[in-house]
DNA sequence: TCCATTACCTACAGCCTTTAGGTAGATGCC
DNA sequence: GGCATCTACCTAAAGGCTGTAGGTAATGGA
């Protein structure tokens, strides 16, 4: 009987695949055979195990995230390069939603540090620096953004923006845009805490 | 034998607590009845399997972030209210975080509209009344601070912000400053689209 | 052509879900 | 108190996914 050709890096794109598909809980060993036509015990010679495979995946999308979207902010700065990468990220998640759930699977350190989440980081850093915010400002900054980016596509995914209006387009835009003056008014004044709440001054 | 007393209820708050304890995706059925020393089968006569009992602990979840940041905006209103807003659902994924990965889950329009998230969209578009936007622009800013809200948590929950200066803490705080500011200077030109982008005159 | 490698196999065991149909404890009515 | 009725919980069984152990056959280099 012929053999199927597989390798970890066939099994992966498949199940990235599969994932985008057919959502990322379809991703099984046994699907992932069934698709190959051959038994699941054969997976093993090429991957850990369930967990393993959907790790691959998650790792495989990082890195498709940070190619698009170093792609997108090229020769762009500013507001401008905010919007490409922004755009350029969201898109990715809507053509790709299997493997941009398999991207916010929770991560060791150690995986975290090894994937491609951290290009993605510096990149989002590098587009910022037309700001002109500080070094520990960047840090926050650049939490926020992703915090934002990865939020709202998540949300959108869940459907929380279905079925209301304005669509989810022009939130998406707006929402941009606010984080684009939020990073022109960036707050430098000492940071409040719980125990030592900033004056009401400013509103 | 004596009857373990189930009801759908304790079946519901059970699970939430081995979700918090134990990982929302070590809530199984089987784990379940064996917390109540009963088996598998007879939970089938309070709830209608493995996703619906997820599904109830998502509502669960949902409504307790609801009473939770109602009770802390309660008597506050601006930037304060929305520190409260903020740090009560940041607090209620802390303590709860099996619940708080329930409240992530996927619901269908029908399911999402009868679940309490849309009182908590409503208590934060009240939140932001002080910020004088108008009607269109708070659903905007109630969907970005969602976004916020939703997208930190959850990178944090994800060990994103781990073993990297500076900590979580003055982040979130930071972003919460920076939303405050997007909010007090939101953007009230007419949205750019890719076709027709906005001139650089503000940067 | 032979041999080492390895791609894929069978067989099995364990766990989780779900359905079907049965038994015993609680409840309420007289 | 006795009895019918409900229902909480049961046993039994089937099907799917994961993972391990050990076997067979295709492949490619010497």
């Amino acid at each position: 009987m012929p053999r199927a050709g597989l390798t970890t890096e066939v099994l992966t794109r498949a199940a990235a695949d599969l994932a985008d598909e057919a959502g990322l809980e379809a991703v099984t060993l046994s699907a992932l055979a069934r698709r190959f036509d051959v038994k699941v015990a054969s997976l093993y010679a090429h991957v850990a195990g369930a967990d393993d495979l959907r790790l691959r995946v998650a790792m495989l999308a990082h890195t498709e995230i940070a190619d698009a979207t170093a792609e997108a902010v090229a020769g762009l700065a500013g507001r401008e390069a905010l919007h490409a990468l922004a755009d350029a990220y969201r898109d990715h998640a809507r053509v790709h939603p299997g493997r941009s759930a398999a991207a916010r699977l929770p991560l060791t350190p150690q995986q975290a540090a090894a994937s491609d989440g951290v290009r993605t980081s510096r990149l989002t850093a590098a587009t910022l620096r037309g700001y002109g915010l500080d070094e520990a400002a960047t840090v926050h900054a650049v939490r926020l953004v992703g915090s934002v980016l990865h939020g709202f596509v998540s949300l959108e995914a869940s459907g929380g923006f279905d079925h209301s209006t304005p669509g989810a387009e022009e939130s998406w835009r707006a929402a941009i845009e606010a984080l684009d003056a939020a990073l022109r008014h960036w707050p430098t004044t000492p940071l409040a805490t719980p125990a030592n709440p900033a004056p009401g001054a400013d509103r």
